[in-house]
DNA sequence: GCGACAG
DNA sequence: ATCTTGTCGC
């Protein structure tokens, strides 16, 4: 798929935090009317000194349409507030490959809920210009109150008296995972859209099926 | 200065 | 994220 290199990756942690202000500028949130029919989910894993992507899609009745994936050495460290300059590099490669034109992508982290409001979910939709949410399994900045112990339930998370994200329990007592809009889907349709590509686990089928693979891979390249 | 801190 | 087996609980 077509992307815009909007800036370089390899740059300093300071001109990275510029960067992040700067795209902050362009970001949209729309409500989402239309029908998902295909939606994408991106996961990294690490060993020695490569970062493995994965980018597995998902029609609307779960049934995987593409997989592409991508390896290569690791250039960045994680600083929290600057993943997407460690994973966001890779991730586009393995994009490059994909051939299925998405609706939506999710991925493992977060969107606008992070210090600029330019969480990974957010920086990368305005790179490839689809529709983005954050699926993160910690929270990185905010307050909320711990939603009820039963699978639906939910708060907000807010931050500088604005709703940036929603803790939502997908399962009975487990941990809440948080979601939060990326680019072009505002926060109410973020969270119809993920409800409605969560199953019997924890995590939503597209981020949860392309952690899978991230770690199925990583072995066949270990033992190859 | 202290605590927090996506993956 | 990663190093790692069994084990408690729904």
């Amino acid at each position: 798929m077509l992307y815009k290199k909007l800036h370089d990756w390899n740059i300093s942690p300071k001109k990275a935090i510029d960067i992040q202000s700067t795209l902050k500028k362009l970001l949209k949130f729309e409500k989402i009317e239309k029908e998902i029919s295909l939606v994408a989910g991106v996961d990294l894993s690490f060993f020695k000194e490569y970062g493995l992507a994965v980018i597995v899609v998902l029609d609307y009745d779960f049934n995987i349409r593409e997989i592409v994936h991508h390896v290569e050495k690791v250039s960045y460290p994680y600083i929290p507030g600057l993943l997407a300059f460690r994973e966001g590099p890779i991730f586009i490669k393995a994009w490059e490959k994909l051939k299925t034109d998405v609706d939506i992508v999710f991925f493992d982290g977060h969107g606008i809920a992070h210090p600029r409001k330019l969480g990974i979910a957010s920086h990368m939709g305005l790179w490839i210009e689809k529709a983005t949410i954050g699926i993160a399994k910690s929270k990185l900045i905010g307050n909320y109150k711990e939603p009820g112990k039963k699978r639906g339930n939910f708060s907000y998370l807010e931050y500088d008296g604005e709703k940036i994200g929603i803790v939502y329990r997908s399962r009975n007592n487990v941990k809440p995972i948080f979601i939060s809009p990326g680019y072009l889907i505002d926060l109410e349709s973020s969270l119809k859209i993920t409800k409605s590509f969560i199953t019997k686990y924890r995590l939503p089928e597209p981020t949860r099926l392309a952690h899978l693979y991230t770690q199925k891979i990583k072995k066949e390249h270990l033992s190859s």
